[in-house]
DNA sequence: TACTATTGTTTTATCAATCAAACATTGTAG
DNA sequence: CTACAATGTTTGATTGATAAAACAATAGTA
């Protein structure tokens, strides 16, 4: 099983997607997953083949796939980078939730540990100074409401 | 030259090289770029052809490559959002400078064009509140200082 | 100018990601 | 239980990114 070849972009989302299938409808098959990621099934197949020599899923022909605890910890990680990354950029950008999430899903696969844990924190305990915080999005909103003003 | 095939992140990272060489030297030299982008002088080559073939970069057999209007805009986009993601990650983060740039250095790909105006607006308007972002920083970085103490 | 070092190119090969189409299996409604 | 629908797999092909090695051109220097 090779340990720990660096994991792709595409292998990153597959895990996620994994991880949201078994916590959604309790197992993630073939048909779902690649719904879910917008590629074809036989894609689906040859990613769940490699995930599974690189021992971050189990599937057996036919079966479902699951994520082991080593592709677990990798779809939690990205899983927290997205939700980390969609509050920053909702929060503090005032981006509308859809793009927060679009944006989200794409720079949850760019961060390093440092970045990761400083984001975390800097959220974490943003939400601990709600008045400086509200006191930024208000404005932030004004000032963008202003320009939108200007240009109309 | 195929109109307006995505640009991939390989891509994209050719073309930020290639106006960085353009401006310190002057001009872009296959086997700088191989050091910058870290590949080999091969793969340069093969990349400059796809980019060439897509109308982004000029480049003769044993000639320099140039950007072409449409990579420079391409370049100059991507090397925009580098640095406002620097900036965010350095001066709300508080990122060293060496983590804020590699990290920036990978986020840059994954901003959608609404992320990116909005992001520059957030970064702008930040500097013309340094009360606001000065007792921001502040109060986090004693925040981070409190963590680290706890943990010695 | 001739030699050598640097630089650029081609060729060959691999690997990941992808699709399409043919095929196999499973599961479900009659 | 049998069809048929849904699902899963295999095979074959393409494309992009990459490296290594052999080769070709350019450039700088003695």
């Amino acid at each position: 099983m090779s340990v720990s070849h660096p994991v792709s972009l595409a292998q990153e989302d597959c895990l996620e997607a994994v991880l949201r299938l078994q916590q959604s409808q309790g197992a993630a098959r073939v048909c779902d997953l690649a719904t879910a990621l917008d590629v074809h099934k036989s894609t689906v197949v040859a990613m769940l083949k490699r995930l599974t020599a690189q021992g971050l899923v189990t599937h057996a022909r036919y079966g479902l796939a699951t994520l082991t605890p080593a592709g677990t910890a990798i779809a939690s990680r990205v899983g927290a980078q997205h939700e980390l990354l969609r509050s920053l950029l909702s929060d503090l950008l005032l981006l509308d939730p859809a793009t927060a999430d679009a944006n989200a899903c794409r720079l949850e696969h760019a961060l390093d540990a440092d970045a990761h844990q400083r984001l975390r924190e800097a959220v974490l305990f943003a939400a601990t100074r709600p008045r400086l915080t509200a006191n930024w999005r208000r404005s932030f909103r004004a000032h963008l409401d202003n320009r939108k003003a200007d240009r109309t």
